[in-house]
DNA sequence: TCGTGTCTTGAGAGCGCTCTCAGGCCGATT
DNA sequence: AATCGGCCTGAGAGCGCTCTCAAGACACGA
């Protein structure tokens, strides 16, 4: 017996079970306060045994809340979909408060500034959601500002690479790379290398921006090159440092799946870790723990990530101002790479 | 300068603008093929002239249709939220086919049958979408059969494990865990161990079928431990299988990940890999190709199983009959392992 | 006793859209 | 020339809900 469309029961039928008008029982299933107990109590019942269940668009109709807020991700980003599952922490962190707060999450996958650009633009600023996080930005990209001065409240992880208001939510990324490399400055290492992240990312440049500063600090030269946050990057970019510079003895990498990448890559150039070269990473996924030796790495809370964005849009929907900037805190795992 | 609610322009301005009837402007902006062909340019203009997007929810209302459909997963799953980016990988996929028909994907996570699966049932029941997709489920859920029931057009990832009508989408994963096996036997390996998925799932247990017919066939032993799909839970296995059997030679994994556990255990009990034991995996992951050595695995083509089953979806809540299992190819990949 | 204020309930007006139905126009047919 | 049929277009009725507004009920003080 198929229960579609028209059959389902509305606030009239439930309404009419419980010998009310439609408008009390909208209170009831609403939770408005000025309702008789026993009335409200009957409500209740009709509505359990019809199984009623609010037609969402009719509510949105008049409410203009869709109480869904879309979490806009860039499907080229490495970090979204390789062997990272920085994705899927941050996709549970915002889930987690969505859920919470009864709200529903729309995933929009973007391409590269393309149709697909304006489709999410469209479906935004059309009034199909109530508020944006957006996460994992390439370059200039200017669908936060857009989507921000078209109305939707939007919040972004990670630093916007535009000059812009959008408020968001990360690490202090420089700073965490600067207490990464002073670590490794600190046990005796003298020539520090590093695995940078993509430039055109906001993550990328100021973790970059943090090993440089504690290597001027410490009247150090840079050891540069540069990946995309991938396993493979890392290893290729491990190999070029290591012809670059032979007596390096020091990695730091702007990510685990670099780190990891750069493990694979010293081992088969016969190097050992930590005696030979120290290597530190980022993030603190869970496989960092596994690897040969251990990784000594920066945790980022991510999951705490996607759940403070979710508040902070859910706040901006309700009215409510907002700090315009959002760092959370990092802390060095020390583990046997470093 | 906000554009907020009810400051957009509605389907009554854009036909006047265009100096017709609502219900022309309507006919146009919906593709209906009787308009004459100046009419229809006004209107697209005062469409474009004003930025008007259709309200979903006033369309919603009288169509019966939310051109969204629900992506329900497991919260608890180890493959969803660990290493694993199988996740990902589906969402992609299923994203990817949902964005080319226009429609929206809602992503509902579930913990352990509790509030949160009432929710998914509510949700998923009282219209709010049209279709429903739900994978990696853990034992008998009967959440996948009561959407159904209730006339949601559902379609899985994976063998229900219930007898159950609802169609799902998915690899043979008891002849490819046999192929596998297979290959391992014909390239000369005795003692062959398998790494199975967890049993509450169809993939770990017909897996760990498709290993055991294998054995059969070759009159073998089987040797067996269980896993959860993770690296740790691998590794974990890994030592134990060496411990019942020291003088194992082959290992088929049910994922990647624990394939990559087992090869750090390997390593750690000074076993080279593949000359005293090979090792097979099973998904083909990106990190596939760079352990060391390489994996040898079976490929599934998860984005395209994330595909198929939105394109099914779709074609159910379109009113056609579907097939109610669909089972794609997989594949042998030959690396160094094994 | 009546007036006043407070609290609960019901009536009804939309929210923006789709879709049916009827009317108007025009060319074709008898 | 009159009628018919076909094609476009417009009018208007809802879809299911929320929310304003007013009316009714009741208690209390004057």
């Amino acid at each position: 017996m198929v229960m579609s469309g028209r059959d389902r029961p509305t606030l009239e039928n439930v309404a009419q079970r419980a010998g009310v008008s439609r408008a009390t029982a909208s209170r009831v299933v609403n939770g408005s306060t000025s309702v008789a107990p026993h009335i409200r109590d009957k409500v209740l019942n009709a509505v359990d045994a019809l199984g009623y269940v609010p037609n969402q668009a009719a509510r949105s109709l008049v409410t203009q809340r869709t109480d869904s807020i879309a979490l806009v991700a860039s499907e080229t980003t490495s970090r979204v979909f390789s062997d990272d599952p920085f994705f899927a922490a941050v996709i549970r962190g915002v889930s987690l408060e969505l859920e919470a707060a009864d709200k529903q999450l729309v995933l929009m996958m973007v391409g590269p500034s393309g149709p697909s650009h304006d489709r999410v633009e469209r479906y935004a600023t059309g009034g199909h959601v109530d508020g944006a996080i957006i996460f994992s930005m390439h370059g200039a990209d200017p669908l936060p500002e857009r989507l921000s001065r078209a109305g939707v409240p939007v919040v972004c992880n990670g630093r916007l690479l535009t000059q812009s208001q959008v408020p968001y939510v990360d690490v202090d990324n420089e700073d965490a790379a600067r207490a990464a490399v002073h670590h490794l400055l600190d046990t005796g290492r003298r020539r520090v290398a590093t695995i940078a992240g993509p430039q055109d990312m906001s993550a990328g440049i100021d973790r970059l921006k943090g090993y440089r500063s504690a290597m001027q600090d410490a009247s150090r030269r840079s050891i540069v090159a540069v990946g995309d946050f991938t396993r493979q990057s890392g290893a290729l970019a491990m190999s070029q440092l290591l012809a670059d510079d032979p007596q390096l003895d020091a990695v730091f990498a702007a990510s685990d799946a670099m780190a990891d990448g750069a493990l694979r890559a010293l081992r088969q150039h016969g190097r050992r870790v930590p005696d030979d070269v120290a290597v530190v990473g980022f993030d603190d996924m869970e496989f960092a723990r596994d690897t040969e030796p251990p990784l000594t790495t920066v945790r980022q809370p991510i999951t705490d990530i996607g759940r403070t964005v979710a508040r902070q849009v859910l706040r901006l929907t309700a009215g409510e101002q907002i700090e315009p900037v959002l760092l959370l805190p990092t802390e060095l795992v020390k583990r046997e790479s470093a």
